[in-house]
Parts: C-alpha cells; sequence; structure tokens
DNA sequence: TCTGGGGTCCTAGGACCC
DNA sequence: TCTGGGGTCCTAGGACCC
C-alpha cells in the first residue's frame, strides 16, 4: 500500500488543469438543436454582414473557415448546407456558469480565463481524490481531470478537454494538444520535449508579431527559443522575451495569477474588470454629423449604464475612431469619478472633434471607461441625476435597454429613397 | 462584400512634483 | 542658477486573446 506521502507526491508535480470547453458556442448550439450535429456550423455574423467568424464547428474547419475569418472570405469557402447562426450571449453565459459550479466540486482554486476557459488549481486534492492503490500523483490527476471533463458531458452536456502541466502556460498548450474531447498531462521535467517540436506561434503570447519577428531571427520552433540566449530575445521582445524562455523552459509560473473579467454583469464581484466598452462597426460608413452625434450618444448612455449595473464609477473615458482605410486611433481623457452619461457626452463630443482630423468617412465608434473604482450609494452632490438615471435604468432593467434612450441617441431619420 | 467586439497588458513620452 | 534623478500620472498606440 502506498504511503500518504507517496499519494501526495512532490509539490512541484503537475497540479495546474487548464479545462477548454470545445467549439463552445457551436456546442452550445447543438444542445439546442440536436438537428446541427454533425453539420458545419457557423457561429457569427450573416452571409454578407460586415463581420467575422465567431466559431467554427470542426466539419467547416475542414474546408479552411477558422474564427476570426471574414464572414467574406468564410461564405467562399464554406459548403451550401452550412448552418449559419448568429449567436445568443445570455445563453452562452449560462452553460458557462454551470461548468464552473461543477468545477468548483473539484477544487476551490479556480481562476476563470474566458467565456471557455478556466485553469484549476489541484494542490493538496491528491490526497483527497486518491484510490487505494499504488497510483503516483500523476495518475491520481489525471483520472481525477478525465472525471471532470466526463461529468461536464454527462450532467451538461458539453464536450472539454484539458492539459495537465506544472505551469499554467504549458497546461493551456497541452489543452489546445488534447482536443477535441482529450487530457493529457505533461510531466515535471518533460517541458521541453514535450514543446520543443512545436511552432512558436503555439505559445500563448506569441502572435502573428511575434512569431514574424522570431522567423526574421531565424527561430521557428519553441525548441529554437529555448536555445536563444535570454539577452538576444530581450532585445526583440523587451521583458516578454525572458518570460518566453522560462515558460518554454517550462519554468513558467505555477501560480494561478490574478482573476480575470467574470463575464457577469450584475455580479458585485465582477468589479474585478478593469475596463467597459462598447464599439459598434457600420453597417456602412458614415460621414453625416448627426449619425455620428447619435451613436456617440448611444454608446455613451450603454457604457454608463453597465458602469451603474456593476456599481462601479470610471475616471478615464477613451473615444476610439477607425476610418474607412482602417486606419485607428484613439482619444482619452481623465477626470472626476462619474457613469452619468449627462456628464460624460460633452466630454465625448470635445473627444470626437480632437480625434476628427481629417474628412474621410468612418467605419467604427467605440467609448471605453477605465480606472474603474466602486462608489458609496451615497452621494450627496449627484443626487437628482442619479435619482433619473434610477428610474431609467430600472425600466431598461425590466424592459431592455433599447426601451429608453435620451433624445440625443435618436437616430436621424432618413430619407425615403424612391 | 477584406478586416467584430469584448477585454488585458505593455511601452514610451511628456508633465509635474519632490 | 544650473543640473539631474526618481516616481507617478496621463495619454496614445499596439500586440494579443477568445
Amino acid at each position: 500500500m502506498a504511503s500518504a506521502r507517496d499519494r501526495t507526491g512532490p509539490a512541484d508535480a503537475p497540479r495546474i488543469c487548464c479545462l477548454d470547453l470545445d467549439t463552445f458556442f457551436v456546442s452550445v448550439e447543438r444542445l439546442l438543436d440536436p438537428t446541427l450535429e454533425g453539420k458545419p456550423v457557423i457561429v457569427g455574423g450573416k452571409p454578407g454582414g460586415r463581420g467575422v467568424v465567431t466559431a467554427a464547428s470542426y466539419e467547416v474547419r475542414e474546408y479552411g473557415v477558422h474564427a476570426g475569418m471574414s464572414i467574406t472570405e468564410a461564405t467562399k469557402l464554406a459548403p451550401k448546407h452550412t448552418a449559419w447562426l448568429s449567436g445568443r450571449g445570455t445563453t452562452y453565459s449560462d452553460y458557462a456558469q454551470r461548468v464552473r459550479d461543477l468545477a468548483e466540486r473539484y477544487s476551490p482554486v479556480i481562476v476563470i480565463a474566458s467565456i471557455d476557459e478556466m485553469f484549476i488549481d489541484f494542490t493538496g486534492c491528491e490526497r483527497v481524490f486518491a484510490c487505494d492503490d499504488d497510483s503516483g500523483p500523476d495518475e491520481t490527476i489525471y483520472r481525477t481531470v478525465a472525471e471532470l471533463c466526463q461529468a461536464v458531458h454527462d450532467e451538461i452536456g458539453l464536450p472539454s478537454s484539458a492539459g495537465i502541466a506544472t505551469s499554467k502556460v504549458v497546461s493551456k498548450v497541452a489543452s489546445g494538444l488534447a482536443k477535441p474531447r482529450g487530457v493529457l498531462l505533461v510531466p515535471k521535467g518533460s517541458e521541453r520535449d514535450f514543446l520543443g517540436p512545436l511552432p512558436v506561434r503555439k505559445f500563448p503570447g506569441i502572435g502573428p508579431v511575434g512569431e514574424a519577428k522570431l522567423r526574421a531571427a531565424g527561430i521557428e520552433t519553441l525548441a529554437q527559443v529555448a536555445a536563444t540566449p535570454s539577452n538576444q530575445l530581450e532585445k526583440t521582445f523587451g521583458a516578454w522575451g525572458s518570460h518566453i524562455k522560462r515558460g518554454v523552459l517550462g519554468l513558467g509560473s505555477g501560480d494561478l495569477g490574478r482573476e480575470r473579467p467574470t463575464f457577469r454583469e450584475h455580479d458585485p464581484a465582477g468589479t474585478t474588470v478593469g475596463s467597459i466598452s462598447n464599439e459598434r462597426t457600420f453597417r456602412e460608413d458614415v460621414n453625416d454629423p448627426s449619425s455620428i452625434e447619435s451613436k456617440l450618444s448611444s454608446l455613451c448612455e450603454r457604457v454608463c449604464w453597465r458602469a451603474r449595473k456593476r456599481g462601479v464609477k470610471a475616471r478615464t473615458i477613451t473615444l476610439k475612431l477607425r476610418y474607412t482605410d482602417f486606419l485607428t486611433l484613439s482619444r482619452s481623457k481623465t477626470l472626476a469619478p462619474t457613469n452619468s452619461e449627462l456628464e460624460l457626452f460633452p466630454v465625448v463630443r470635445d473627444l470626437y472633434v480632437q480625434a476628427r482630423t481629417r474628412k474621410t468617412p468612418i467605419r467604427l465608434l467605440g467609448l471605453a471607461l477605465s480606472n474603474l473604482g466602486l462608489f458609496g450609494q451615497l452621494d450627496l452632490f449627484g443626487a437628482s441625476t442619479e435619482t433619473l438615471h434610477d428610474v431609467v435604468d430600472d425600466i431598461r432593467t425590466r424592459y431592455g435597454f433599447e426601451t429608453m434612450q435620451w433624445a440625443t441617441s435618436r437616430k436621424p431619420t432618413k430619407n425615403v429613397r424612391t
């Protein structure tokens, strides 16, 4: 019989799990409509729209379609019988929450990375899950995570994959390679062998730009990154350089780090969110001042409404502007904390005037609130505006955001075309 | 009918204060 | 009066992730 010490294992054995839901949005859609099973499915946008693909099923990936691809291109590649779905945000959030609740039965230490991905720390859980056999800590955690994935499937109906390693980065790469419906454990000490053959793009944080820079230096695989001196990597990547190298060597942090956004707007704990933003690409590029003005006003209402729902005020407001030719710029202003569109709209107008230096039509407008802070229930100086917001917010909470609008947000009446 | 929308984090320069 | 350094805040931009 194994001793308790054997079961617990060394403290630095693999214990970080990255749990990732496979083609999450597509899987939820299939739960709600089983006739989609086995068919090519695209979530996000409609053929002919200006958007990009949010999620693509494996069946449609075979044709070269992937998340992030423009709808235009996906329309050309996807087969005729593809199901195009526009997606439903709150339903996805509800399912994501159910998976989190389930995962909490396995470990109390969970960090939400995104709607379909979380990190679970199993430190100290080995003893709880250990069986009365000779299995070591690696077998124990592997079996436990496999059970968790099975439970996600049996109880909620969603397919998932998981990676287990000594650090967050390695567990994340492992979960990606485990897809679909797999569990992959990278034993301590074998991180370099595991990552080495992979192209640099597989490493979280290396995107198209980083990949291009590394290629220019003759580096294409993670093994080559591992063999490159840290100071050389730092020249191209700054502080990031040594971070990447440590990760590749398996020396990444085994700490789960800071909590990411929770995606629960009304959750008081959701105040960990560092910014609130809304942006909109116009169906057609615009140039007329009244359309622009009403869009700015409605964006302003939207972000302020979300801030109030969350019980936060912002100190910084940022306006984002994208022209037809994709030139994108931002202008920001820091002021006294507020979440009132009545206070912010004049500032937004000023920022727009500062930003709009060209006559080129506009493709996108966005607003972001940042520098967020909690505020007390009592605000002696803003009492009257707040009462007004309370009334508006109450109606919106009951009947939806669109039911109430300031006059400035009204869309200009269009000329009737004949 | 090329290129969404919600975020995070980092960098770099300038202003300002001590 | 000159010279300089460090810290912090603000602003703008960009890479990256899902």
